[in-house]
DNA sequence: GTATTATATATGCACTATCCTATATAAGGA
DNA sequence: TCCTTATATAGGATAGTGCATATATAATAC
C-alpha cells in the first residue's frame, strides 16, 4: 500500500502525529497522492500494529494530547525495500480514457465543447502548478535539504510534463475534428 | 462510477453478458481499465437495479445460460449526460510519485539504477502499445465503425505521448544525477 | 481414462478509500 | 453570549477492488 509507505517517509524525517500529516500531505504529495484524515490515522494504527512505527503520548495543557508517530527500525528497513522497488508508471485507472473511448456517440460539436472545457481546465492547472513551488519551498525551509528539495521539485515538473502532454493531446483532437479529419459514422 | 459507465458504453452498442464484457475489457479498455470479473457481474446487477439496463435470460443447449443484459432508455440517457460531463486529466493517485518524492533518501547509484529499470519497463510497455492496434481492428471489424474506431485509436495515443513523456522525465533524472547536478544532501 | 480448456455465473472475504459525524478544549471575534 | 477556528483523534456506513473459490457442462487433448 502506498499510503503506509507516505506516510513512512514523512515519519523518516521526524515523528509527526495524525494531524500533523494531514496538514503536510495537504501541502506536499496532494497533487498526486491526496490522504484523507481518517483514513492516516486509520494507516498509522496500522503501521503501528505492523511494528513500523511507535506512539507516544505527548499532554499538552489546553490542547488534546498528540499522538506522535515515530518510525522504528523495522519501518525505516520497510520505506527503503519500498522506495528500490519498481513501480510502473501510467498504470492506473482513467476514467477520462473511457470517456474518449465512447465520444463517437457524441455528436462534433458536443465533443469540441467538452474538451474545450476540459482544456481549459488543464491550462488553470498548469498555471496552479507554477504556485505549488512556493507552499513547497515553505516546507523545504522546514526541513532543509536540497537534495530533497530536487525531489521534490521533480514530482512537480513531471505534473506539468504530464499535464501539457494531455493539453497537447485534447488540441489535437479539437484541430482534427475542425479540420473535418474524423470520421463521420 | 466509471465501471458503471465504461459497461453501459458497450452495452450500448449491443446487448452482452458479463462473460462477453470480460472478453471485452481484456482486450479494448483494460491498458487504463481493468475490470476484474466478479467486478464485471455486480456491476451488472446494480445496473439492472439502477434501471439502466435489463436481464434476458438465454437458454443454451450444452452450455449455462447467458444473461444479456440490454441497455434502457433510462441507461442510454445517463450514458450520455456521464459522456458530456468533462472529467479532469491527470487527476489520480500515481504511487511511483511518492517513490519520487522520497527518493532523496537513496544514492545516486541505486536512484539510477532503479529508473534504469522502470525505463526499460517503460520502453516495452512503448513496443507492447504497438501491438494494441492489431488487437483493436479486429473487434473493430467486429462492432464495424470508423469513427468509433478513431477514437478508440485515440486512448492509445495518449497513452503513447503519456510513456514518452515519462520515459524522456526519466532519462533527464538520470542525466542529472550522471552529471552531478543533484545536490548531495 | 484423465486433465485441461472454454463457456458461464456467483459468492465470500479482506482490504482500501471516502464521507460524514462525534468528541473535546481553548482562543478569538461579532 | 454565541459562533467560528484551530488543535487533536476516532468510528460508522458505504463503495470499490482483488483474489480465491464454487458450480456446471461439453469438447478436446494427452
Amino acid at each position: 500500500m502506498s499510503l503506509e509507505h507516505a506516510i513512512l517517509g514523512f515519519l523518516s524525517y521526524r515523528p509527526y502525529s495524525g494531524y500533523d500529516l494531514k496538514k503536510i500531505f495537504d501541502t506536499s504529495v496532494s497533487h498526486f497522492w491526496p490522504a484523507d484524515q481518517s483514513q492516516i490515522y486509520r494507516t498509522l494504527n496500522r503501521l503501528t500494529e505492523n511494528g513500523w512505527a511507535e506512539m507516544e503520548k505527548i499532554e499538552q495543557e489546553s490542547r488534546p494530547a498528540r499522538k506522535e508517530y515515530h518510525i522504528t527500525e523495522a519501518g525505516q528497513e520497510e520505506l527503503r525495500n519500498w522506495l528500490v522497488t519498481p513501480l510502473p508508471f501510467g498504470d492506473h485507472r482513467n476514467a477520462p480514457l473511457i470517456q474518449v473511448f465512447f465520444a463517437g456517440q457524441l455528436s462534433n460539436d458536443e465533443i469540441v465543447e467538452m474538451y474545450q472545457r476540459v482544456a481549459d481546465f488543464m491550462r488553470l492547472g498548469l498555471q496552479q502548478y507554477e504556485q505549488i513551488p512556493q507552499e513547497m519551498e515553505a516546507y523545504a525551509n522546514y526541513v532543509q535539504s536540497p537534495r530533497e528539495f530536487f525531489f521534490w521539485m521533480q514530482t512537480l515538473e513531471i505534473g506539468k510534463m504530464t499535464a501539457r502532454t494531455n493539453l497537447e493531446w485534447i488540441e489535437g483532437v479539437i484541430e482534427q475534428i475542425q479540420n473535418g479529419r474524423i470520421p463521420e459514422s
